[in-house]
Formats: structure tokens, sequence, C-alpha cells
DNA sequence: GAGCTAGCTGTACTAAGTACGGTCGGGCAA
DNA sequence: TTGCCCGACCGTACTTAGTACAGCTAGCTC
């Protein structure tokens, strides 16, 4: 009775809904709440019942992360390799800071999912299709993956959230270090970082610029249409002419 | 009398021994078999034991990445500014080599510790003794940390060990992977990336320089004396000359 | 209609963090 | 000297988490 109303008045579990709810926990309340028994309790089952589709946590958190890397936008690969590499450098930015417990997981997950190789086969192609050479895109990517994920990591490290409560947890910070122990650290916060119109988040578009600057100056790239200083982000997504080399 | 053997036997605990004993767990074990009852056992004591010395286990975690931070060789402040920034990044990616869980853990690590903060301060009288404006100086530290801890997330997060290893998992991966539906990432793999030659580790310095580079060009800058290049090898790098803006 | 099976449950074991309340020896005041 | 206190450490036990193992049950097949 109990049973058979389970059974038909739910769908039953799937590894993507098992996944689902594991990434809206994961997203809600933090990957530390994430337990075999909390995504059970979400998901109306046992605990056990998730290892008839899982074969254990691991697999889940496998799974989470290839989830996320599946929601970066791909760039077409016959775009401006500029512009396309800043709209997706913007996206997985824009992505891991909606899933900031992923820079965490990255670094135990050794196995790639389908969504992490078709992002970096979109990439690969996008670079062949600008003219660079194999050498030239191995710099490229290892260049500007380490400057994205090296950034998000920041991000997702600040005490703080948004730019709007920087002031008092930096200033409590702050007043209980020894002021003259780091002076040019004190003065520094002081006199930029806790000035008003400071938000790290700005730094992104600084350094992707030097990083597309960079990629440029790498041999086989065509030479740069967009020069794009700072603000790449958030709307100038693909432009979609003709491959530019 | 064992009390007593106990007692004259053998040193108290500090915080540091605490601190020592933990991070040659993760060393030599991984930071996975650190848990408070190894590091009572390597310590020789019974684990509530360590909490009259650590109020928790997050305590002892910051703790031990604080110790890894010190091991940062700090440049001198008054050197020129490209040579030290380059030494402290070949630092900072050589000791997060020596203690890989320290990346992993730096994402859920909210207080710098002492170390840490010395470690700012010294990178900050740098640029200030080199000119920087403090926005440059932001720039700067953002896009150079970012790249440097970016870098070393993906070499941990690298499936095999070292250049050797390469061959035989790569193929593993590659053979069990539907070759059609990313060929470029075939091709880009088996062609260059699987080449006896290539080693990932090599693309540190490519994009090292390429940082220094976007670095020099702000605004601010000090010329760049050193360029400090070290494998010129299959690359045309940028010509270092003064800032290009 | 008997049995197989997929999907789920119940129970329980193990590992880990840590609260709580000893115990014990050495230092110090009377 | 004596008695007491306190700091360092120990024993026990509770809680939470991952997961092994052995059912149970509804529906499908023969």
């Amino acid at each position: 009775m109990t049973t058979t109303e389970r059974r038909v008045g739910r769908a039953p579990l799937t590894r993507e809904r098992v996944l689902l709810a594991a990434m809206h926990i994961a997203d809600a309340d933090g990957i530390g709440t994430l337990t075999m028994r909390s995504l059970a309790d979400t998901l109306a089952v046992k605990p056990m019942a998730i290892y008839h589709h899982m074969s254990n946590k691991e697999q889940i958190l496998d799974g989470i992360v290839d989830l996320v890397f599946a929601e970066i936008v791909q760039p077409p690969i016959d775009a401006p390799w500029r512009a396309a590499l800043a709209s997706r450098a913007a996206s997985v930015r824009e992505v891991l800071g909606r899933h900031p417990w992923t820079i965490g997981l990255m670094e135990s997950r050794r196995a790639p999912g389908p969504a992490t190789l078709r992002h970096h086969e979109t990439v690969i192609a996008l670079l062949r299709n600008a003219g660079f050479t194999h050498a030239a895109i191995a710099h490229a990517i290892a260049f500007l993956d380490a400057y994205v994920y090296g950034f998000a990591l920041q991000e997702v490290s600040l005490p703080f959230e948004g730019p709007d409560d920087v002031p008092e947890l930096a200033e409590e910070i702050l007043a209980q270090m020894p002021a003259d122990e780091y002076p040019n650290f004190v003065e520094f916060a002081r006199e930029h970082v806790l000035q008003p119109g400071y938000d790290f988040g700005n730094e992104f578009d600084i350094g992707l610029g030097m990083v597309l600057d960079g990629i440029a100056g790498l041999e086989g790239a065509a030479p740069s249409i967009t020069r794009s200083g700072r603000s790449p982000d958030r709307t100038s997504k693909r432009t979609n002419t003709s491959p530019d080399r």
C-alpha cells in the first residue's frame, strides 16, 4: 500500500535525478551538507536506494562537477577567437560563481566527464580554426584555464560575499592585525581595496585582457581584431562573423 | 609510572608539533588520511589530547596551510620587480607541488595566517618600491596570483604524475573515448600532448612570461630590467620592452 | 499462478570529529 | 612538609557519515 503509492506516485530514481538533486543541495546549503542521507531525503527515498544508480559518493561528485561544466556556454567554433575565448572565460567564471563548491571539488576529481571533454574540444577547435599551431594551443589553453580557474579560486576564498560587506569584515581583520608588521598591506587595503568604488570582481576583466593579449602574441595567432580591453563579458557574446584570419 | 615515563620521556605537545605532524601526514599519505586519530597516533597521544592545543580540526587545517605559505621564499623587496615576481611565482608553484593538498584546502580557508599575510606584504612592498600605483598593484596581484594558483590547481588535477607515465594513462583514457565526438581533442592529444618531448610543467614558465609582460604594461610599472625567460624553446615569447599602451 | 527481477528498504558496521568528565603529577601557598 | 590546584593528557561515548548485506515487494514473463 504505502509501497504501491510510492511506486506509482513518483518518478523512479535515475542517475540524472540524483545528480540534479545533489547539485541543488550543494547550491542551496553548501557542499558540506550534501550527504547520502540529505540527498536521499530530498529524493524521498532511503539512503541505500541511491546506490542502485550511483556506485558511491565519489561518482556523484564527479557527476555534479560535470553538470556544472555542461552549463558553460560554448561559443561557435568559427567565431573570432578573441571574442570567443573572452565570452567562454566569462561564462566559466559566471558558472563557477553560481556553483562555488565546484572549484573545491576540481582538485580531487581525476575523471573528466563528457561535458568537460566537450568543453575542451570546443576550445581546441576554435583555436585550430584561428590558425594556431598545436604548441600555441597548448600554451593558450594552459594559460587561459590557469587564469580563469585561479581567479575563481580566489573569488570563492574571499572572506566576504560581494563588494558590499567588505568594509565590516575587512576592518575587523585589519583591526586585530599588528599594523606595524604589515605596513604596506594595511596601507594598501585602507587606501585602495577598502575604498568605496573597489570591487575585486572587476579585476577579472583586466586580467582577462592581459591573458588574451598574451595569447595574441603566441605564434600562429591571427592579429587581434577586438581589442576589447576590459569588459568583454556579460554582453559581447557571439559576434559570429567569419573566421578572422 | 607509565604516566611519568610519558611525561618526561617526550616533549609535551605544542601547537607547532601538532601542525608539523599534521603536515607530515598530509605530505606522506595525502590529506585524506589526516584524521585526529592518525594525528594522535603519530604524536603518540590519544586523540583528545590534541584538543588542548588546537580547538578543532579546522584550525589545524588553517595552520598547515599557513605553514606551507611560510615555505615560500620571499624575494628581497628592493629587487627588480620582474625577477622578484618570477622567483616568487616559481617558489609558490614549487611549494604547492611539494604539498599538493594545499590547493584543495585553500578554497575552504577563510582565515589567512601570519605567513600568508607576510607573503602579501612582501609583494605589495616590492611593487610599491617599483613605482606601481595602488590600482596597478591590485591588478598585478590579482592577475599573478590567479595564474599561479590556477596553474597549481591544474597540475594537481592532472590524472598522472610527472611527464613519464602520461602515455599509458592518457592512451587508456583516449581509447575509451568516442573518438569521433571529440576529434580535435583527440588529435591534439595524440599529435602534441602525448609526443615524447611534451611536459605540461613547461607551460608554467611560458604563461608566467605572459603574465609578467602583462604586468609590465600596467600603469606605473618600472621598465622591465631582467627579462628572465627560462625556456625559450618552442615559443616566440613576446618582446618585453617598455609598457605598451 | 509461480518465480524472477528491478528498485527500494532495514539494519548495522565502521570511521571520524569531538563533548564530557576523569586522572595524575608537579608546582606553589600555608 | 603538606595539601591543594592546575595543566596536560586519557577513557568513554555520542553523533554523523559512507556503505555492505540481506531482505521485501510489485509487476512481468512463462
